[in-house]
DNA sequence: CTTTAAAGCTAAGCTACTTAGCCAACGTTG
DNA sequence: CAACGTTGGCTAAGTAGCTTAGCTTTAAAG
């Protein structure tokens, strides 16, 4: 039996090809074992289980993720830098189907480099909110109705769930627009 | 082997209690029979199987957060309409924690019921933005702003996904009242 | 060359879903 | 009230997926 050469980055790396072809949900220990040339058993020397995979496969999500909202506002700032960082989030989450459900995963405090994924995300959008004279808890607030937004937006479309003809990615732009006139009036609790 | 009385409905209604209970996607076959006190096979009698019972309750779910949003907007208008049906919208999502997921299931074309229920809640949405002037395109447009909203909110909190201490209903408060805010001056396109 | 850690394997067992086919309970009808 | 047919229950058996145990062989290190 000839090695293979696995490693965990290996493996993490071609679940998250298989899931974007294939579907988060579809993504199979069995499907990835076949992909890689190796028997399913095989994987548990890298991974410690469809679980600790589905959190890896978060972690390097996540971690993408971040690296694209951060590089899309770089230099921009105000409603400039939310287009940009807009586009860049729905962007991922239509090129990447199958990685993109797993960035909704909760960062696994025994994962540092997850950790660190989230918190970048999170500060992506804490600073184009500055952009806004946003901080404190106006600052949370804000950033949890600007996450709730694009996700849910990217969620809907992605089932499918945005049924009328209607051209969708304007329906976007409609909403990020609509985030930029709230957060320049935000409702301020004095935070 | 005295005979329990089963029909869909009473396998459907349980399945709805259970997956509150113990969540969405841990809604199995096996728990739901031992429930009801019938062997697995046997609720093949009733529904076709564990996608045709997520179906069915993918149609429960969404007729009664559909009946609840309407209710909560009965008799109210403009931005006191919004806030009682984004309201109703979470409260259903709080107390339903296994129904709420699957109200996100696209309704099933061959599934009058379903639709219904679908169209129902669009509907209601559409009812509320009327009462900002909002019709057509606009219309559709904010239509999936205020879904895409709420979804992703309710979504992001039942996830766990927002971990800072500030207070998360006065986020969602906020959240809403930003929504207001964009549909009364909602970048028009004339649609 | 020997030794050893680790990467692969097979075998076996678990849970969950599904299908096939049997039997008994119940409602209907003569 | 007896016979009958429908149907709701059952057991048995097969599939797919995950996991563990334990063996073998590769390949690197001494």
């Amino acid at each position: 039996m000839p090695r293979v050469g696995l490693n965990q980055q290996t493996v993490v790396r071609e679940a998250a090809r298989l899931a974007d072809e294939v579907g988060f949900q579809q993504l199979t220990l069995a499907a990835l074992a076949s992909r890689l040339g190796v028997a399913l058993p095989s994987l548990y020397k890298h991974v410690r289980g469809a679980d600790a995979l589905a959190q890896k496969l978060a972690a390097l999500a996540t971690a993408e993720l971040a690296t694209e909202m951060t590089t899309a506002a770089v230099g921009r700032s105000g409603g400039d830098a939310l287009r940009a960082m807009a586009d860049a989030y729905r962007d991922y989450a239509l090129r990447h189907p199958g990685r993109y459900p797993a960035t909704q995963r909760v960062p696994d405090p025994a994962d540092p480099e997850h950790v660190e994924a989230g918190e970048r995300a999170v500060g992506a959008i804490f600073a184009v909110l500055r952009g806004y004279g946003l901080t404190g808890d106006d600052a949370v607030d804000a950033t949890r109705a600007l996450r709730s937004a694009l996700h849910g937006f990217v969620t809907l479309e992605a089932a499918g769930g945005f049924g009328l003809p209607r051209d969708v990615d304007r329906s976007y732009h409609q909403l990020v627009a609509s985030m930029d006139i709230s957060f320049r009036s935000w409702p301020r609790t004095g935070g």
